[in-house]
DNA sequence: AAGAATATGGAGGTCATCTCCATTTGTCAA
DNA sequence: TTGACAAATGGAGATGACCTCCATATTCTT
């Protein structure tokens, strides 16, 4: 699956440039506004390149942030193996709202990532999606999370963040979300569904 | 605002025909996958007649689902009257949910509409979010509902279970979402944000 | 250094979207 | 009814984004 064959050097160098293009681009915020040939003119390349390399735009949107998910799955199964369940899945989400909030385009490319329903999920979308269910199943082990409502909803209301990363007080917003979700996770069978 | 001048009466009749071939598209199942072209043959139409009476493919999804709009919106206000207000938020969520789910493409749509950052934002989506917000405001007002979560918040989960209208198990995350979200909302000062 | 393998770039094909305007249709006053 | 004016039509074709193809150039191997 990752076994990827050594690229030879100039296309080593031409996909470097690409990337460093691209990220240049997503930090102006314009990203998904360029026509795509025009940003492989751009990072002085041929679309024909631009095209071999990252077959879409979502490809290399995810590309772009291949490093930022991933590294967001680590402090997802760091945060697990060093606090209680239930504060781990707390403090990733709060995590995750940060690192949204801090990279204008990563909202959006999540965004998109997620609603491509192209069946094939991206490998990023995928990994994020584990991180979320192995930190909520552990919580529900734990006995401090319900284990009434699917991982997936986790999933969903985060779904809902990203999609919705241009109104306005989006921060508040997001934040008000995670803390309902999270308050709404918690152990109390008071609740229960006819 | 609302001071629509009348149609003549040919105008009128392409017009709803063009209504009523959408919704049946819409019914099955493909009218984002159309092209808007060839729908405007379908429903026996110039293209330039399509393009008049509907500016784009979002223009004429919001003409098909604004009475279902609407009529939520109804729903919501009538809730909103007759029943004390958390309960009404509950319930107007929970038939939101029975809605989208019903109705394949109003999910779709919802999602479309709402992700279109095209500033000005269509008129159901915005009457859909008052009454939201209204249904919030009543239920912080009666003391049922914590006052420190922006009813945006609750918008934006919305915007989640439509957003991911495509996930396999849909109705069971967007039943969570929903629950999780109920629940949250629930007063009680235990939670402090620091 | 020469041959094989790999990668390049950009001209041009494809296709959905949308515009434009000569023609048709409806409305209304006389 | 009829003439004349306004409103609406439809579909050919412009537009513009996306992507492919392949003759040429670059790198690797022996």
């Amino acid at each position: 699956m990752t076994a990827d064959k050594p690229l030879r050097a100039d296309a080593q160098r031409k996909r470097d440039a690409l990337l460093a293009k691209a990220r240049e681009v997503f930090d102006a915020g314009g990203f998904f506004d360029l026509r795509f040939d025009d940003f492989a003119r751009l990072a002085g390349v041929g679309t024909g390149t631009l095209y071999r390399h990252f077959p879409t735009r979502e490809a290399l949107a995810e590309a772009v942030y291949h490093g930022e998910v991933a590294a967001l799955c680590d402090r997802a199964r760091r945060l697990q193996a060093t606090l209680p369940a239930a504060e781990a899945l707390a403090t990733f989400l709060r995590d995750m709202v940060d690192h949204i909030a801090a990279h204008q385009g990563l909202a959006r490319t999540l965004a998109t990532l997620w609603a491509d329903r192209s069946g094939a999920l991206a490998e990023g979308s995928r990994a994020l999606e584990q991180a979320v269910t192995d930190l909520v199943a552990a919580a529900v082990q734990e006995g401090t999370v319900r284990d009434d409502v699917d991982a997936g909803a986790v999933m969903m209301a985060l779904h809902g963040i990203g999609a919705a990363h241009d109104r306005p007080g989006w921060r508040t917003e997001a934040d008000g979300v995670i803390t309902l979700v999270l308050d709404g996770l918690h152990t109390k069978s008071g609740k229960k569904r006819t």
